[in-house]
Order: structure tokens, then sequence, then C-alpha cells
DNA sequence: ATACTTTGACCCCGA
DNA sequence: TTCGGGGTCAAAGTA
């Protein structure tokens, strides 16, 4: 994979998500960090230019560029074909991930919420190319971290409006997320050598991580300069050695399951890999956090973590930290669970995660033990049971990582704490609990066996609270309103995938602000409000009881101010 | 010789 | 109580 983001711009003339090609792209997808790469380039140029020179600049044709945003290299990838596996993340993002997000295809992931659909923001910004050394991981790894992140063949359009290239960017991202299969070899960023994949649910973190630029848009100009500086000091996999004590094949995935425990003495730390049958990662989960440094050593990893793919929830603390950097926070709308240490997904052989280290750990988590999924087994105090004494099995701990707190989703702030899959659906059911303290409300969101493009989502519970404000526009407002947590309230919305309004993006927009949660453009729009998003009507849609006031939400919208910032960054 | 992976069996836990 | 799924162990194999 390394060589799948380091490819230059003239890589792929009609990819408009070209990483190199866009400042931003490689910003956000943080794929590749190469000093030389183009996006560093483009950061040189320094914001001299007016923002429609830059746009002119980069565009030629007067296309917004941005639009072009870099596919993220998502790391975890869903199972070509079956269901399951692709939503088993997260179990989300990983096909369960997919799962994980519903919407999205989890971190996860695998990744994307769950809830939201949404990809976790690390993915996108994450993306990192492989560096030289990374060569030996590129080798086992490739067909793990080429994202399929496969753009439709769009007619130019000439309309470089902001707006508008604000749509097409979503639109594209959003077909380009969902449909991977189409057009693997056009724009295969892995260099072509692999049908590219990519993980649902990292997709769905796309539209996530939009609407997080707009509200941190100054953060992340920010933080562009010490991300870069991480970049280039990252060092390959997630930094720690890993060893694995099994796999097995779980039910309900036809992929098979690896575990990895951490080779550091006494470190408790494990890791779930899931990958597809073609090798693909599709879901990662960590569990128990490191009680070391990072090793030092200068020798690779074990397979899985060369993978790099270190995706990482959003905890309560971790939270913090994602709501300023666009770069490293995750949005944890993946499955996939990054490890409690790094508050950022890192995709890509190299790791950039250590940027923020949250200190979110298991603890983190204890608090909701009870709800938590834990996985099982021994946990970051659990002493690992000797040979031998397998009977023997001390309390876990360690909560899973998995959790995930979703502020994008539907204004409400939402902890994962569970996922599985039920009977009568081999897509995974992420659960998620209202982060409020003292509100019951919950909710679950699994994609329909019958159809995965529709999104299952049911809530349970009375939120007692307002809808939280959002982190970094301070504004309440910018939520979107809920769908009022009826109790046992289902929602089905069809998913990006194949959606043939996707090939509108205006059309798309008003679908989703129509379905409330349209795991990818809700998201978007949110970031799409500093685009003047607004005026559009209802458009209705196969959403149930879950319609969101799309006036209100656009009205809040418009409260934002626009944030030129926000679109320079997108350039840059 | 060391470190890591593979793999079948075992064990625990929840439905 | 039973049964099945998921996680872990540990011997054997591999690099």
């Amino acid at each position: 994979m390394a060589s799948s983001y380091s490819s230059s711009p003239d890589s792929h003339p009609q990819n408009p998500f070209s990483f190199s090609t866009h400042p931003f792209s490689d910003l956000l997808a943080s794929a590749d960090f190469n000093p030389s790469s183009p996006a560093l380039d483009d950061a040189k140029r320094g914001p001299g230019l007016s923002l429609s020179d830059r746009i002119a600049e980069r565009t030629g044709s007067g296309v917004p560029k941005f639009k072009s945003l870099p596919p993220p290299s998502l790391p975890i990838s869903p199972p070509q074909v079956s269901p399951s596996s692709y939503f088993a993340i997260p179990p989300g993002l990983s096909p369960a991930e997919l799962l994980d997000s519903p919407v999205l295809l989890n971190a996860s992931n695998i990744l994307p919420s769950p809830t939201t659909g949404t990809f976790p923001p690390q993915a996108f910004f994450n993306w990192k190319s492989s560096s030289g050394n990374n060569q030996q991981n590129v080798k086992r790894e490739d067909n793990n971290y080429d994202f399929s992140f496969q753009t439709q063949p769009r007619p130019a359009t000439s309309s470089s409006t902001l707006f508008q290239s604000s749509t097409n960017m979503i639109q594209t991202a959003q077909q380009q997320a969902w449909s991977f299969k189409e057009s693997a070899k056009e724009n295969d960023f892995s260099s072509g050598k692999n049908m590219v994949k990519s993980e649902y649910n990292q997709m769905q973190s796309f539209s996530p991580e939009i609407a997080n630029i707009q509200s941190n848009s100054q953060s992340v100009q920010s933080n562009y300069g010490n991300y870069q500086q991480q970049s280039r000091s990252r060092k390959s996999d997630d930094g720690y050695n890993w060893r694995k004590y099994g796999q097995k094949q779980v039910k309900g995935s036809e992929n098979p399951r690896s575990y990895y425990k951490c080779t550091y003495p006494n470190c408790p730390t494990k890791k779930k890999v899931e990958r597809s049958l073609d090798g693909q990662i599709t879901e990662i989960v960590y569990k128990g956090s490191h009680n070391h440094p990072k090793p030092q050593s200068t020798r690779r990893s074990s397979a899985s973590s060369s993978s790099s793919i270190v995706i990482q929830t959003s905890s309560a603390a971790s939270s913090e930290i994602q709501d300023h950097s666009l770069i490293s926070h995750g949005s944890g709308h993946m499955d996939s669970v990054a490890t409690p240490e790094n508050s950022s997904i890192s995709v890509g052989d190299d790791d950039f995660e250590s940027s923020h280290k949250s200190k979110s750990g298991g603890d983190e988590f204890n608090e909701d033990e009870p709800e938590a999924k834990r996985w099982r087994g021994e946990g970051e105090n659990e002493g690992i049971s000797a040979p031998g004494s397998r009977t023997v099995r001390e309390p876990r701990v360690v909560v899973q990582t998995t959790s995930d707190i979703d502020i994008l989703d539907d204004g409400y702030r939402w902890r994962k704490y569970g996922q599985k899959v039920v009977k009568g659906n081999p897509n995974p059911r992420s659960y998620y609990k209202c982060t409020h303290p003292g509100c019951p409300v919950r909710k679950h969101v699994e994609r329909a066996s019958h159809d995965l493009r529709a999104v299952i989502t049911t809530y349970e519970g009375k939120h007692n609270h307002d809808v939280p404000a959002a982190r970094g526009s301070g504004n309440p407002s910018v939520n979107r309103p809920l769908p009022d947590n009826n109790n046992g309230a289902m929602a089905i919305r069809p998913s990006p995938v194949n959606n043939p309004m996707s090939n509108n993006p205006l059309r798309a927009l008003r679908a989703s602000t129509a379905e409330g949660e349209s795991p990818f453009m809700l998201e978007m729009l949110q970031g799409a409000g500093n685009f003047g998003f607004s005026g559009f009507g209802n458009s209705g849609g196969p959403v149930m009881n879950q319609q969101h006031d799309v006036n209100n939400m656009f009205s809040r919208t418009k409260e934002e101010p626009r944030d030129e910032a926000f679109i320079e960054s997108l350039l840059y």
C-alpha cells in the first residue's frame, strides 16, 4: 500500500481523489508524507494566492480540485462479496465495522459509524504513503491497504463554485466509497496491482470528517504543520510488536480472525484482526493498553502490526482530541477500534498516531464496564493465565476499545458499547448508548440483510437532555435534531452504496437530509454548512421514523459562518 | 537457536 | 442444563 498512496498526481489523472494532487487530500488522507509529496509542495506555496487563484491553479479546468479528495486508503477493506464481511466491520466499519457502521462500512471500520455510517476521520486523514522501509510490509499488506476508492468517471464540470465543488466532492467520495467494485483498475491508488477495496466503514467515516473539517478547519490548519512534522518522523506500523497466538473463523463472517498479543513482557495488550479472504484487513480491534512505551526496535513487527493500521476508538478522553485535531483524531465511527493510547487511526505502514496520545485507556471505559463489550480473556490488569491454568481466569477489566462516541450522527453523542451479529442478519449490529450522563437512550444500527443499502437504526428510550452542542462550533444548533427517540423507533435508510441518488450531488444531499441519517451525506452536510447549503427542501425518503428537520438543519448550517479558512484548508 | 506462525483442541460464557 | 461461539493455549512447523 505504501506505494499506493505515494503515487504522483499524474498517476491518476482522472482520479479526482488523487492524494498527491491535492494537498487537502493529502492532509486528509495523510496518505503521503513524503517530503517530495505534492501536498507538501503545495503547502510550501503558502497562502499567497487567493482562494480563487488557487482553485484555478489547481483545477485548471475550473473544477475545484478539493473535490478530489483522496480516497482514504482504508486499511480496512470490505470483503468483496460477502455481505457479512462487508458489514462485519466493524462489526461497521469492519464488516464489523461496516456494520459498524451501518452506514459506514467500520472501523470496522473496520470500520464507519454504525449510527451515522460515517468514516472514521482518522482513516481519512491518516493515510500515509509507504516509505521505502515499508516495502516489506507492503509486500505482505499490499492488498490490505489498497484502497478501492475508485472514482467513477464523471463528466467534468465547469462549475467552480465551492458549493458545487463540495457537493461533488461529497458525491464523489460517496460514490467512490460505495462503488469500489466499479473501477478498480482505473483509479487504483495502489498502483493498480489490486482491485481496490475500501472499507465501507472508513468510507463512511469520510463524511464525518468533512463535517469535522468545518468546525475544525482552523485546527486542521494549525495542526497541519505538526502533522507534517509528525509524518516525517513517523515510523511504520503501530509501533508495537505483536505475536499472533491464534486464528479463528468466526461465525457470521467468512473472514478469519487473527489474535495478536503485544510481545512486550507483561503487556496485556491484544488485538484482533479480521481479514477478508483476499487478505485485506477488514477489522482491527484493540484490547487493553500498552503498559510500556513504543519499542524503538528497528525491526518490523508482525504482519498485522506491519499493516500499520491503527484504528483508534474515540474514547471520552480522546473525544477531546477528536474535536481539535482532524488529522489524528478519530471519530470512532468505525467498529474498528483503536488502541486506547492512540487517538488516531493510522493507516499505512507508518504510524502517525503518536501525535495525539489520548489518555483514554481501558479505564476510560470501565465506568461502562457492565455494558461495554469486553474482550474475553485477560484484561489490562488481568493476569495472563499461565499455561495449563486455563481454568483460572481473572475478571476482565479491560474494556474493549471498540467503544466509539459518535458526535456527528444525529446530534447526540453516542458511545458504542457492543456489537454482534444477530440471527437472521449476517450483518453486525453495533450498539450505541447516549453518552449524556444519566441518559438512558440507546440505539443499535445494522444493515438490512435483505438489502445492504438499507440501514436499520433502532432507538430505545428518550433523551433526557438537549442535543449537545457540537464541538468546535459551540453551537448546539448545529446538531441535527434527533428522531426524537421514539422508543423502538426504527429507521431504515439506504446507504450510499449504489444509491442512484449519489449520482446527483444535490439530490444526494437532499436525500440524505430527508433520510436524516444518511451515513455519509448527513455528516457531510454539517460541514456543508460552510458552503452555504441552504434552502433545500425535504425530498422525503425511505427512512422511517427518523426524518430530520431538514429546514432546521439547514438553518443551523446557515448560522455557521462560512469559513474560508476551511475552504482553503481543502485546497491546501 | 530464536522468534513467529499455524492449527487443532480446550475452555469459558452466554443464549 | 445444554450447546455453540469466541478466545486462548500450546505443540508443531516455518523462517
